[in-house]
Formats: structure tokens, C-alpha cells, sequence
DNA sequence: TTCCTATTTAGTAAATATTCCTGTTTGGCC
DNA sequence: GGCCAAACAGGAATATTTACTAAATAGGAA
């Protein structure tokens, strides 16, 4: 699932723009990680990507893959899927129900919506697999964060 | 943000019920442990509900925690959020989209969906902060695991 | 109540993911 | 080319979760 070309080169010389931009430095371990990242819509895990960037640049360390895709995230040019060192969180509600999720601070709230419950699935979806449910999570910063500065647990 | 009487009630004692339905013992642990996750909405992490009950059952192994909490998942009486030791994924789509994932294998498709780019944000949850974006989560199972019954990754 | 078995404990260890630390290297401005 | 702050490499450290053991405990059927 590799995307086109195109788009390939719109995501590395996005990385350009916002490297000259931004005063931040174009290494070669840079944009080579952002590469491999940006060149599939399979959404690797770090081990993956600096697997297969050590083929190009032997002496990758682990350190700089992450430190490189916190760095990309910050930019914008990357979004993550999954949570890192955050335990797992265990929710005793089995009603339907929705997610607000603090960007900041990692708190985790429900909501309800009938209409978010009773969405309609998109063709494209139904083409990946038998669809069980659907949850929409919203992101952004609780009543609490919104005016602080500091990232705080 | 406790949950109701009436509604922790409700969870108890539908524990109760599947216990004796699929012959799993009712123990004090489990029922502690529910219970902590149970009475709130603030879906706590391992750690969190270890220490609270922990004052109620000094002798609690953090090994039990762990079992009973997947117990409860498997029984469909709790659900997670985050992920345990899986790694973080990256994606570098920053085009609006949506994921489905694979419970089974845990792979994770794009899809798009203007409909979806374009939800309501309920006012129920712009209570809660500022919202910055929505995604949804169709979860399901992909169309290579709908076949097979083994767990792969 | 008695008994069988599932469950828990405690302590240790391992597997995995991520971050930290220190000395070395290098991109990009002059 | 030369310089310097920024970035990197390599390995150690930390955190979360799972696994394993043997011995003790307790649920619940008879």
C-alpha cells in the first residue's frame, strides 16, 4: 500500500518548507525516517522504521528514530496512533458511548451521542473487513489545560 | 465524576450474573477490582486501581490485577483504551481520514469519508474542553482475519 | 461441612517499549 | 574551509506488562 509518488514528494518537500521555515536542520537521518513513514499508509511502529532505515544508514540509533518522530509530530508532518509508555486505561461503561481526550494532560472522558452511535459506515470502510463498531474520539484540551501552559500528568 | 448508585449497581450485579452463567468464581478480588474500575468514569490505569484496592486487600499482587482486568475485557464487561505493550504508530496521512483496525491482527487501514470529516461535535462534549478534531475508530476485523481463527500479529 | 479445584500470593525474572546520558559528529552560516 | 550549536550514536536505565513457580486460600457443588 504504498502511496503515489506524488504524494511522496508533497510530504518531503513539506518537510523542506517546514525545516527552512522553522530554523531546524535537515540531517540525513531525518529525512530519510520521515521517508519511510511517509511512504506507505501502513502506519509502522518505530522498531519497523529503524529496521528498515539501517539499511541505508547503518549506524541509526534507536534514540534518534524516536527523537525524529516526536520532532515530526511536533512539526505536524505526523500524527501517532496508539499510546507509547501510557498504561492501558479500563472503562467499566458498556453503554455506547464516545471519547474526549485531552491532548495535554491525558485525561479521558465519555460523552454520548445517538447520532455518533448510529452512524453510517462508509463503503470504502466495509471494503477493509467486517466493521463491529464505530467510536468517535474527539481530541483537544479539557476545561483545565486550556489555559495552562505546562504539560502536567 | 463517581457513576451513579443505581448504575454501579447495575454493573455489580450483571458481574454477578456472568460469573454464574460462564462458571467463573466470584472472588473478593475480582469484585474489589470491578468495583474500583466500575464506580467511576475516569477510566483508571493499572497502577491506580492496584493502590486503591490494595487499602481494601493489603495482600493484592499486582499479577491478579493484570489477570482479573483481562478477565473482566474477555467477559465484555469492561473495555480497554490505549494500548498495553503495543509500540506507538506513526502516520504521516495529514489529509483528514479515518482508521479502521483490526482487533484480531491489529492492522490499521485509512479510509475517507467527508461525512465523517464533517461531524456535529455534540454539545455535550464541548463542555468538556476544546475540541480540536474528530476521528473515528471502526473496529472489526479485517478481511484476511474474518477467514482464520488463530490470533496473529 | 467437606472436598476439589480454580484462584491468589509473593517473589523473581523476562520481554518489550521508551527515554536518558555522555561523548562525538555534522549541517549550515560566516 | 572553520566554527558552533544542534543532532547523533551507543549503551545504560526505566517503565509496563507478562511469565513462572510453589505454596496457601477460598468458592461453590455435593
Amino acid at each position: 500500500m504504498d502511496v503515489s509518488l506524488e504524494e511522496l514528494d508533497l510530504r518531503m518537500s513539506r518537510f523542506h518548507e517546514v525545516c527552512k521555515r522553522s530554523g531546524i536542520k535537515l540531517t540525513h537521518q531525518r529525512f530519510e525516517i520521515l521517508r519511510e513513514v511517509a511512504r506507505t499508509d501502513e502506519h509502522p511502529d518505530v522498531l519497523t522504521i529503524y529496521k528498515r532505515v539501517r539499511e541505508r544508514i547503518p549506524t541509526l540509533s534507536h534514540d534518534t528514530v524516536y527523537r525524529t518522530l516526536w520532532l515530526l509530530t511536533d512539526l505536524g508532518l505526523v500524527t501517532t496512533f496508539g499510546s507509547s509508555l501510557d498504561p492501558v486505561r479500563f472503562d467499566a461503561n458498556i453503554k455506547p458511548h464516545h471519547h474526549f481526550v485531552c491532548v495535554r494532560c491525558g485525561m479521558v472522558r465519555d460523552f454520548y451521542s445517538t447520532e455518533f452511535d448510529e452512524l453510517k459506515i462508509p463503503d470504502g470502510a466495509h471494503a477493509l473487513g467486517k466493521v463491529k463498531n464505530a467510536h468517535v474520539e474527539l481530541r483537544g484540551f479539557c476545561s483545565r489545560c486550556s489555559g495552562s501552559k505546562k504539560k502536567g500528568k
